[in-house]
RNA sequence: GGCCCCUUCGUCUAUCGGUUAGGACGCCAGGUUUUCAUCCUGGAAAGAGGAGUUCGAUUCUCCUAGGGGCUGCCA
């Protein structure tokens, strides 16, 4: 292989939102990329005008962003090869179906979508394979194959609708070595003639994808399995223009699969199976229907992008938490699968659950109150730091520890029925009596006096622990599980696991 | 239907001809814990089937089956 400086691409097209399919997409193009000191662009292919989505190319340089998968250059960002969004690039690739159709391997084809597809309603009738438009098929259509050549200038000139074709040659073995795959082999007779030059003036994906790949100089082709039946013609095309020595290496990705039943990922699966399908939420602009985001949901990036990176890969070693730049520095595509991948949600949120443990204290306080003061609570940052850390243990999520933890912030409203009918009766309120006088006493308020305080009780009155704990923790937290609960007073102070004391001792059963 | 790709525990995967087939998630059991969670220990759980190559196949080849993708003037 030659020294030739990696640039790799993802070229979505902007017809929604980019599933997390895409996203790893992204991240294996940019992983690779920066192992080889190379360039990762976003192109934008939106030559289907018909399906361009209002939003759906903002919201996919958001999630790169959100990911931390960051384009040198591309669409939204800077770069020398712009445009980068195939729409404004429409004028560059007429001159190449041109130079195609010169060299006889393109034919103008007139046959309007309805011919066509009465053509492939009759076969279908008839039971046949499809129909398709192929070196036997087009010596019956109307092209510049079958017309004569005047009859094609007049069309032409009467600006007569067309498209430019390609023209496959016939039993050819179209070969190629993919990285991930190793050789792939397609005969042309099982090939058809696809349109590259669509009568609207844009070029197809096939035309368009292989002129801009070749003007961006793109080093190495790294997109998902569903492109690779279309490779061999692509390969066809870089040889027909006369880029073979350029040509990109080809690196087909597994797909994502559902994770029931048969298929691969789409966008219902999420809402169907409760969980996210995409990194960050949408909202269809003409339905107004939401879809669920990882951002959204809680889950940190670094968590998402790690877990995507699993999905197919993985570095040959047990270690599972990588940072991204540990990502970067394992990657390759050798390592890759070639089975598709069925995504585990269970997995996604132990990930999840790793990333939070590693956060400091620090950071998950931060994180915590930001949460908290999204939900309209105000505590300061000392606070909001010390509840995170005897929660962070029992949490997946920053919520999970408003959720689990909703005492530390209010007194509680309702105690927690099932606990008061096991644990609450005249023992535990006496003992929550005598706790309460004991503690009025301390001096200091901090977990291991509140600990000292409270075995000492139970030393002097021959008890054990299980007699008087869950009814205190009952009357100050509502609950009867939780952390532990000299932790939790001391976080609460002292005035406060007072008051809450007396105030169960009001309103609980006598 | 045709073409192409794929096939190790339920799931993600390791293994690059010789292993008690390893790890992780999930699950189950036991232990720690006032409780729940955590944590610790242990457990159940896999080479689709059939031929061949070989002294020896999960690993190489072929066939079958199963799965997936593609089969648009969509990408």
């Amino acid at each position: 292989m030659s020294e030739r400086k990696v640039r790799v691409r993802f070229a979505p097209s902007p017809t929604g939102p980019l599933h997390m399919g895409g996203v790893r997409t992204a991240l294996y193009n940019y992983l690779f990329a920066k192992k080889h000191g190379g360039d990762f662009i976003l192109r934008i292919e939106d030559t289907d005008q018909t399906r361009f989505v209002d939003g759906a190319e903002d919201y996919i340089i958001e999630s790169l962003k959100w990911c931390h998968i960051l384009p040198d250059e591309g669409q939204g960002f800077s770069g020398n090869y712009g445009p980068y969004r195939q729409s404004e690039r429409k004028n560059l690739y007429r001159k190449y179906a041109d130079q195609l159709l010169e060299s006889g391997h393109a034919y103008y084809a007139f046959d309007t979508a309805e011919d066509l597809d009465s053509m492939r309603d009759l076969a279908k009738q008839a039971g046949t394979a499809n129909w398709q438009y192929n070196h036997v098929t087009r010596n019956s259509m109307k092209n510049s194959i079958t017309l004569s050549q005047q009859e094609v200038s007049e069309r032409l000139e009467r600006n007569e609708p067309y498209v430019i074709r390609i023209k496959l040659p016939r039993n050819e073995e179209v070969k190629f070595n993919d990285i991930i795959r190793g050789w792939v082999s397609v005969n042309t007779n099982n090939m058809d003639d696809k349109v590259l030059f669509k009568s609207d003036g844009m070029p197809t994906y096939h035309l368009a994808n292989i002129v801009d790949d070749h003007l961006m100089d793109i080093s190495h082709v790294i997109r998902g399995e569903e492109w690779l039946p279309s490779a061999p013609l692509h390969i066809l095309l870089y040889r027909f223009l006369g880029w073979e020595e350029k040509r990109p290496e080809f690196a087909h990705l597994p797909l994502l699969l559902k994770p029931d039943g048969n298929g691969k990922l789409s966008k219902r699966d999420g809402d169907r199976l409760g969980f996210p399908v995409f990194p960050l939420q949408w909202r269809n602009p003409e339905s107004g229907e939401v879809f669920s985001g990882y951002r959204e949901q809680g889950y940190f990036a670094d968590a998402f992008v790690n877990m995507l990176a699993f999905l197919g890969w993985n570095p040959g070693t047990e270690q599972e938490l990588f940072t991204m730049q540990e990502l970067i520095d394992s990657f390759t595509l050798e390592r890759v699968n070639k089975a598709g991948a069925k995504y585990d949600h269970d997995k996604t949120r132990w990930f999840n659950q790793q990333y939070l443990r590693a956060q400091s204290d620090e950071k998950l306080g931060l994180l915590f109150q930001e949460e908290l003061e999204g939900a309209g609570i105000k505590v300061d940052h000392q606070y909001a730091t010390d509840v995170a850390k005897v929660m962070k243990e029992r949490a997946y999520f920053v919520t999970d520890m408003l959720e689990e933890g909703p005492y530390f912030f209010a007194p509680p409203v309702v105690y927690d029925e099932k606990t008061v009918q096991k644990k609450w009766n005249a023992d535990a309120r006496h003992h929550v009596q005598q706790l309460k006088v004991h503690f009025e006493t301390l001096q200091y308020f901090d977990a291991e006096t509140l600990e000292k305080t409270f075995k000492a009780y139970l030393e002097e009155n021959s008890l054990g622990f299980g007699k008087v704990g869950p009814g205190f923790r009952l009357a100050i937290t509502g609950l009867g599980m939780g952390p532990s609960m000299f932790e939790v007073c001391a976080i609460l102070g002292k005035k406060e696991t007072i008051s809450r004391m007396e105030t169960a001792l009001e309103k609980l059963p006598a």
